[in-house]
DNA sequence: ATAGTCGGTTGCAAAAATAAACTGACTCCC
DNA sequence: GGGAGTCAGTTTATTTTTGCAACCGACTAT
């Protein structure tokens, strides 16, 4: 308790996942890859930090780490419950990519499987039904939290 | 075009903000903080590595420097709207913190300002006016981009 | 004149990232 | 059976980034 900021979720989120590689290892992820290699190889990663941060990412449970054949033993990655909620965070960074590092074009697009319509992702209020923005938000200590920021 | 990562936003979004302080900084001044001593206190960071974190903020525009007073010259750091537009993603990683490193309890909880109901971020299909799972969302280049993400 | 504040800069040691070589358990081909 | 190749790492050395502490300059307060 000597570090007020130790109550928050941004940063216990960000002691898991908050270095250069995490969450573009798990971006990987995301989009298929499962083997060491194929995740060294689109990645440019070294392999030492690759197996360090696989090894973190199991550990966190985040992925697993699933056999895929005997003789030798080789296992593939893929991610849990918990690694595939992940998901909105990915798509709120690169959407701010889209918009601030490319002119606001986007060099992927997401979509909805069913329709194909490429997707928002709004911060809703479930009582006025209608999406905020920024100025709209305002935070305050949850239940069980004792004065969690500032 | 060595690196097909290059283009994406995920890549792009990282190399700017996408080290272990950054979004740190950020949080704090999203939640208020603007000065030089003030952000040191609050997140235990060396002097050395918070000037250079707020320049690289700076001049990456998610910050700007404004004077508050003169003799001696001081500045704070006031969030630019592209550094505003990043509250979705910090907003998306604290509730992954919430879910998954605090049993699901939330020590910060955003409400909508208004009506002080407790916000929720959903992935949201325009067409079908409905919110989606992971499961539901598919990738594809966008307009103006070759083969962004495989 | 002296001390204190604020916002840094500088120098140095420790930690982490990178690159490259090496390993071990196999398979495939001759 | 021998040699080359693959995959998934581990080890080793080098470079870069952190983190810490001391110092600095411009001022204010006493």
């Amino acid at each position: 308790m000597a570090n007020p900021n130790a109550e928050c979720s941004i940063q216990q989120t960000l002691d898991v996942i908050g270095d250069r590689w995490m969450l573009l290892i798990i971006r990987n992820l995301f989009r298929g890859a499962r083997r060491f290699g194929e995740l060294e190889e689109d990645l440019g990663i070294a392999k030492n930090l690759l197996a360090a941060r696989l090894n973190k990412l199991v550990s966190a449970g985040i992925a697993e780490r699933v056999p895929y054949q005997d003789r030798p033993i080789r296992h593939e990655y893929l991610l849990t419950q918990k690694g595939r909620d992940l998901s909105p965070s990915l798509v709120a960074l690169m959407k701010w990519g889209d918009r601030w590092c490319n002119d606001g074009s986007a060099p992927t697009v997401l979509v909805h499987a069913d329709c194909g319509t490429p997707l928002m992702q709004v911060t809703h209020c479930p009582t006025c039904d209608d999406s905020l923005d920024p100025g709209q938000i305002r935070s305050r200590p949850g239940p069980g939290a004792q004065e969690a920021l500032r």
